[in-house]
DNA sequence: CTTGGCACTCGGGAACACAGAGTGCCAGAC
DNA sequence: GTCTGGCACTCTGTGTTCCCGAGTGCCAAG
């Protein structure tokens, strides 16, 4: 029932839409694309598309416009992925590459694909599940208070003052930074409690109320950070878009919830492909005619978080997707690197 | 010229115009306010009011509006800030009460303004500049690079990796970390230069280009951590309150340039005490229309940063400094605790 | 299966009138 | 001198009507 034609009227439907914000009428398209066929059957396919679900009028007699359904094929089986140009690459690695450490690289990421995309960008912090511990670090700051320090291999840095349940001196704190650290190093975060588990056992007695109070704040400290920090740019292209029929609003709230982003890029999990998630296939209803291409990314082939944009349904999907892609690369260079 | 009673018509003016967005009439005035006169008395007032700049009208014969002059006479003299209710206190109290860390402090209190006000809401981190170093840590990485971690009173941990000129062995690093804590510990952030200019003659010969590798860094991160981060929170509410004649856009640009930002908030510096920057008197042009609400809060006296939000002119100014000032208020005494 | 023709349907813009709110001004009252 | 009521005037915003044009659906012919 659909055959190449279709597909191609479809194509150029969504081509146009995209490009001049208008519904396409039967005789736009085949000015511009040339289809070797007169507007009459061109509104013939496109009555078809329209009882499949493809393409919808806004009101009687206007031209077409997608459906959800129609990009979703559009995506799937009529598209590219659009590579970046050469300038654009090698400005990404300049720009990425004068981070100076995990905090920068996030900014710098999340503003790139902002500004690269002219839509609003958001990226996930990397997952501390995947990351190993590369040091811990007791640090006295009075004879009652120690402050714990985790570093990851992401370069990660967490950090959490403890109250100790008796004085303490710093050798007793030396030892147990030395214990801490054998047991520790190279570990998986998510090895640690098990790891842990017998530490207090190997510790002298006295020392035992101590090592339980900073075992507990350390298994704490990484089941908070689980979840995971999620950054947002870009939000001013939303309002110059001007698009969003209604709910500017909404996407905004959306955005400043951590938990409904988190779900929007973090669902499929663990592949590194890139997953276009097209208007209401999105679960959440404030984001009702916004679509998020979002991409995992991570160091050595582990995925360690996800990163992506949101935009408008009307999006150049093919473009889009090349920058999430190249910015996911590129990010993933610059952490394995450091 | 400008008597009571005109004072008490532009108060009416501005109050109304607030709460209903409309531009208030000779007629309304009377019936809300009872200043015992008429409406004509009232409109030969405003005529007076209009002449002087304090009121203006959108049209000829619609009602009037304050102009920026009027609401600054009105934040001036006419106005006074209105405390909070007992139960927001505490809801604020106990809401800060829960940060882990600075990072959650700073969330918190951006998020908690945000909601309070129901506008957009600007945290500035503390002046690192104004701190003091509570420990140095160099945590070995690999036998050639080395990371450093800077913690300071007020809570904050500045890491950074350094690449060393030469192979180094954890008892050499173990007491360049002990020279450095020696010099440092308890040094304001702003004497670190002067204090470590002489550090590598302390430390043996072989040592030094290893020091001296390590200062370049530690002076650079106190260089860079200079230009603060701001965050801020509440977009949303921005495109609720459906306000901004034009330029939503502009404002969200601004709120993501922390330059910008950072002047807004900033160049008041060293008071404590409210400071209101309304419409036109705001240097940027993006920003006619927004009004600036700030305050500097900071532990133990020592004023260490600011916050703020950034709302319509059109905003209950006595709510929203009252919502400020609490705000800053706890948020210093829970960093003066921690 | 494609094409040209044709009647039909709406949306959106222009022209217009109208009600209502608010003003400015003036002459008279206190 | 200050306040007040009255009155004419000036707008904006809204509702109505009308018309144009773009685009469609259908049909009959190639």
């Amino acid at each position: 029932m659909v055959d190449d034609r279709k597909l191609a009227v479809l194509r150029a439907i969504v081509e146009d839409y995209v490009s001049t914000n208008e519904p396409v009428g039967s005789k736009a398209i085949t000015e511009r694309h040339n289809l070797g066929v007169s507007p009459a059957t061109i509104r013939n396919d496109m009555a078809v598309l329209e009882e499949q679900g493809y393409i919808a009028q806004p009101h009687t007699s206007a031209g077409r416009v997608p459906t959800d359904k129609g990009y979703r094929l559009f995506v799937d089986r009529l598209s590219q992925i659009k590579p970046l140009s050469g300038a654009e690459r090698r400005a990404i690695e300049t720009f990425l590459a004068g981070a100076v450490d995990l905090d920068d690289v996030v900014m710098r990421t999340v503003r790139l694909l902002a500004q690269l995309t002219r839509q609003v960008a958001v990226v996930q912090y990397p997952t501390i599940t995947h990351s190993k511990v590369r040091h811990v670090e007791l640090v006295p700051l009075t004879d009652r208070r120690v402050m714990l320090v985790l570093i990851t291999n992401t370069g990660r840095v967490d950090q959490r003052v403890i109250e100790l349940p008796e004085v303490i001196d710093e050798t007793r704190i030396a030892h147990l930074r030395a214990v801490l650290n054998a047991c520790l190093d190279g570990c998986g975060l998510n090895q640690v409690p098990e790891t842990v588990a017998d530490l207090p056992e190997r510790v002298p007695a006295e020392d035992r109320p101590v090592a339980a109070t900073i075992l507990s704040v350390l298994l704490e400290t990484l089941v908070e950070r689980h979840d995971e920090k999620i950054v947002f740019a870009g939000a001013a292209n939303l309002a110059a878009a001007g698009d969003f029929t209604v709910g500017l609003r909404d996407v905004l709230e959306a955005l400043e919830e951590q938990v409904v982003l988190m779900r929007l890029l973090g669902e499929t999990s663990d592949t590194t492909a890139i997953t276009v998630r097209i208007g209401s296939e999105n679960p959440y209803t404030g984001l009702r005619g916004t679509s998020i291409v979002a991409a995992g990314y991570g160091s050595g082939g582990k995925q360690l978080a996800r990163l992506g944009v949101l935009g408008p349904t009307r999006m150049d999907y093919p473009v889009t997707m090349g920058a999430v892609r190249a910015v996911a690369r590129y990010v993933s260079q610059i952490l394995a690197a450091s």
